[in-house]
DNA sequence: GCCGGATCCGAACGATCGTGCTATTTTTCT
DNA sequence: AGAAAAATAGCACGATCGTTCGGATCCGGC
């Protein structure tokens, strides 16, 4: 790896834990070159926009979430026991960074301010509950889940409980979160068991 | 109604819609003043910092949030009746402002950043999901419910599909968000159902 | 109808924002 | 080792941020 892509990948680690606390806009390059130790000129000519940063952070999410949370839960057996392994490796990404879920600081963020930003951001989303579904899917296949089990109706209710969980954890120093996450996905899954 | 409440209230309002959209901190004291058509200073004599701005916007959005989700649930009769009812006008609440539920927004920007804001939000967050309990410990008390339901764990199961519906209808602009989660509510409400 | 206080504006402040430009240093390749 | 290329720093720009202050303007109580 080259010395240039060296130093961009520790920028975007920075980047990635400053933005999972403050957002992609409250990002600042002032504040990242401070921490990266870098003059502001010399980290943005790596980037040419502010919002080439904020794409490419972004990217830089993406990569660490697919290790942390799609290619371990992919090791478990498939049906219902590699979906309880996906919901298990998302609580563990929760931890991953300082600011919990950069993903869903950066939705809210996002979701009424058009541009680049949003439609990558969308496209990833959509990508994981695709990916929720397609897990569910293969839990009806093994026989676990209901036939009638609607793969997309479960990835939304997957989704959601991951957001409560987020929110619980970060705004409300709820100790319970954790119980309560795990409760309500046993009670979910529970619901469309076979 | 004195002259500086009277614009004091229609500057709450523009800076209610506003935050809705661009969160809190992205709403800033210049746009403000040409959203509502004053001069800065002459906007900013009304709260002495971006910080009191910000706090009683926050107080704006609770008198909203009450008149327009928790008075009209209070209504419905006691109950599985009121619990419906007041996701029902929760779902309501989501249209009223421009950018959606100014909650959701404010819980990520403020979940790693302390300050008042944080903790008048967390209160706000914390009463809202009281109140969710309560009016399901009524459910139960009516026999609607099942006799061993825990009133919190359904507050907090009420309170993700309300961030995914957000997430759905903002940021997906999936048609199916509203169908997806009434489908979820109707589910979670017969899981519990006595 | 006038006076005192409330309300609002204009101008300006230092700070920080994103972004160019020009050097200078460092890496890479022959 | 030396030349070409890449990486980084220094400095400055216009814009906007939150905030302050002095003066204009308007409203409400006598």
């Amino acid at each position: 790896m080259s010395k240039g892509e060296q130093t961009k990948t520790a920028i975007l680690d920075d980047a990635l834990q400053i933005a999972s606390r403050v957002g992609f806009e409250g990002l600042t390059i002032g504040q990242l070159a401070e921490a990266t130790g870098m003059s502001k000129s010399g980290l943005f000519a790596h980037f040419r926009s502010k919002e080439q940063l904020q794409l490419q952070t972004l990217e830089h999410a993406r990569r660490w979430f697919i290790d942390t949370v799609m290619r371990p839960a992919l090791d478990a057996p498939r049906g219902e026991a590699r979906v309880r392994a996906l919901f298990e490796s998302w609580l563990k990404w929760e931890d991953v960074l300082d600011g919990g879920c950069v993903y869903v600081t950066a939705a809210v963020e996002y979701d009424d301010r058009p541009g680049l930003m949003r439609e990558a951001l969308a496209r990833h989303q959509q990508d994981w509950l695709k990916s929720i579904a397609t897990i569910a899917g293969t839990a009806i296949a093994e026989g676990d889940f209901r036939a009638d089990t609607d793969p997309d109706q479960f990835a939304f209710e997957f989704h959601a409980l991951t957001l409560g969980f987020h929110q619980f954890l970060r705004l409300l120093d709820d100790d319970l979160a954790v119980r309560r996450a795990r409760s309500s996905f046993d009670r979910l899954v529970t619901c469309y068991h076979a």
